[in-house]
DNA sequence: CTTGCTCATATTATCAACAATTTTTGCGCA
DNA sequence: TGCGCAAAAATTGTTGATAATATGAGCAAG
């Protein structure tokens, strides 16, 4: 096979640096020099301008003309947006996973809610979360909405350095359980209003726990430092 | 004051080419050849890459490496895709404006209700488009988020191509409009569950509405050539 | 007549150097 | 010491040239 060299690099550099933000590598205001950035990644620095300017588009990073690139800094006003508007969409996805989910899917998702109650009955805490983001993503690909799915991908990178393993916040996990579980036994059972409600349940709970989580304190429990690649919120 | 030369120029670029493409002037799956829009709009292709690498991010054209651009094409399954997704943003929207409605806020839209209910009765159908696009605009601004917004602004330019002057159908105006009355008697009653509920009987007409006329003949009637920075969906 | 291949051409992707702009530093002066 | 200003440094914006890739035409073989 044939190695695809050049826009491989581009596009590389820009899935590397992505990557590297949602990490939390680099701190929220953080200059993002194209130079130094150009050496970190071994590519010229007109690369590096290219992916930047795309990463803007994603609201990831900010570029101000003549003064560069920063790390998009989230305010928690913001925060709470972009869950609002989550809870619309994913709302509207777990409505559409109703109407349309198989039988084999429908085994799939029962399996992931024994998982998930298995998790949290033994304490692990990360698999718990690693299991919500796969129930999430589930139902977006059962719903096969892609304008929407295309849309939660992007809100929830966004979100990850606000709502990282929500799922530490002692208690939390007795709350969240029980909310995914009644979105899956609606969804199972073919009720697009019932599901769509328990969603937007659940999202409400997010919600509160994200506002009373950062009036608490800017950092969560469990975590100084920034997320490991974690997945999205409980 | 100065001339901000630079970046001025590639925003400027930017805008103008975006308005193009909202307008028609470039038929769907017309390949974007960097060096013809560099010569087209006086700016070097440097320019025009970033520019269109930025319209990529908006879906509005479509960047294969090495292939280049090409306007995006919207296909039907797509255009309700989006559609549904309005919806659901749009009844939130609409609920949070209902919250948030200021006494003053209250009369503007209720001067809106009666220019187009004017508008209807004197058949003046573009006045009606105009006022209906004013109308999805107040609410966003009511509703006061700011990320719902950007997004709502996003799907409707990506709209333009297929739902241009719906208002033209027949009876249309006629359908629509008693909906949007609802909608503004809900939220100016501060009412959100009824002002979301209005706003989302009120695009699944528009759901029908476009599924019927695309069905129909894949041009709406009225006009054969492309909108002319017409309004958002009635 | 169609299919597959090679080469010429058009186009994009990248690079390195240069120009323009902003930010910082250092200095003179009150 | 603190302030204003000018030069220097750092950084971004732009250009033209070059490399890599895809596309299409022409030709040979089935």
């Amino acid at each position: 096979m044939k190695q695809r060299s050049t826009r491989a690099r581009a596009d590389d550099v820009r899935q590397r640096l992505r990557a590297a933000l949602l990490q939390g590598r680099y701190a929220p205001r953080q200059r993002l020099i194209e130079a130094e950035l150009a050496e970190e990644y071994a590519v010229s620095r007109f690369v590096i301008r290219n992916v930047l300017h795309q990463l803007e588009a994603e609201s990831l990073v900010e570029v101000q003309p003549h003064r560069g690139a920063r790390v998009r800094e989230l305010s928690l006003a913001e925060a709470l947006e972009i869950t609002e508007l989550r809870q619309s969409v994913e709302g509207l996805i777990a409505a559409r996973a109703a109407e349309r989910i198989s039988p084999a899917q429908i085994d799939g998702l029962q399996r992931l809610g024994r998982a998930m109650a298995d998790a949290v009955e033994g304490g692990e805490l990360v698999r718990y979360s690693e299991s919500n983001a796969a129930l999430h993503a589930s139902l977006r690909e059962i719903a096969a909405n892609a304008t929407a799915t295309a849309l939660l991908e992007r809100l929830n990178a966004q979100m990850v350095r606000h709502q990282f393993m929500l799922s530490l916040i002692p208690g939390r996990p007795r709350v969240s359980l029980p909310e995914h579980l009644d979105i899956i036994v609606a969804v199972c059972a073919h009720e697009p209003a019932a599901a769509e409600s328990a969603m937007r349940r659940h999202i409400g709970s997010v919600l509160r726990a994200i506002a009373e989580s950062d009036a608490a304190g800017s950092r969560a429990p469990g975590m100084p430092g920034p997320a490991k690649g974690m997945a999205a919120a409980p």
